[in-house]
DNA sequence: TTTTCTGCAAAGTGTTTGCATTGAT
DNA sequence: ATCAATGCAAACACTTTGCAGAAAA
């Protein structure tokens, strides 16, 4: 399931924008590494595929997208923010401090959990794109690396 | 339950560090507030408070109050980090995006999603410290401000 | 007295903006 | 032909670092 699926050109010239070389490339490097990608990557990435890219081109560019809703961006907390096409389903992100592996959670598992902060404090949480940082599996049964 | 019942005077001293009077200006900054504070306002609050403190200053004693697990610093995504004195228990934040209010809420609601995430992905959650975004109740009840 | 801490200034980083040119429509 | 998008460079904001003098131990 790459971008093209989604139609971003059509998204982008039903805003109004236009479909560029450079918006291609830098929509490539978000899907690229698992669907969801720290800003810097985004830029190593696209700046590899075309040397000539400005840093500005690819901060306005996602900017722009996020606007039409073609990405989002998630917010680790480490510092990087990663970017990921959007889905239609909501979801979140297992990110492993050991490893730096990540995989995706099914919205349902911290639907639970929202609605019981709704219950108990009448808040209503709208962060639809957690990143949880922990230790997967594959990393809890290995004795430590370090 | 000031700084001051924590003895952090001693923690410092204890870990070979000095007592300063921009430490205390900077740890009093960082408890007002309600008890989590923006670096920004942490700076702001124990400036104006000592005008002649250096941004270097905070920057230099929050990394050590964090090394000496005075404070710990809880990402929030949206780019600002709140950082507040370490409690003895974990929990975690409400911040509703339209009046900007927070409240705490305990360990306990997130830790049965930790243990289904467990269940389900074998993946152990270690974020001890999350700020989850919405709409606070009393902003709910509330015609739309804009 | 000794060693750490502070304030200042300078250097890094990461991000944004103004503008002439290039390129999509 | 028109107007948005790009690349470049300069501007910004945020954070870190080197150093001499001030302060804690």
């Amino acid at each position: 399931m790459t971008h093209n699926t989604l139609g971003w050109e059509n998204i982008l010239r039903r805003s109004g924008y236009r479909v560029t070389r450079q918006r291609g490339v830098i929509l490539d490097a978000v899907c690229a590494s698992g669907g969801h990608t720290p800003l810097g990557e985004v830029y190593a990435r696209a700046h590899r595929q075309d040397p000539t890219l400005d840093r500005s081109t690819v901060y306005r560019a996602l900017k722009l997208f996020m606007d039409v809703d073609l990405v989002v961006a998630a917010d680790t907390g480490d510092g990087e923010t990663y970017y990921e096409i959007k889905h239609r389903e909501q979801h979140h992100h297992l990110v492993c401090k050991r490893c730096g592996g990540e995989q995706e959670i099914d919205d349902a598992v911290l639907r639970g959990m929202f609605e019981q902060v709704f219950a108990q404090h009448g808040f209503r949480v709208a962060t639809d794109h957690l990143v949880l940082f922990g230790t997967c599996a594959a990393c809890e049964n290995t004795p430590q690396a370090s």
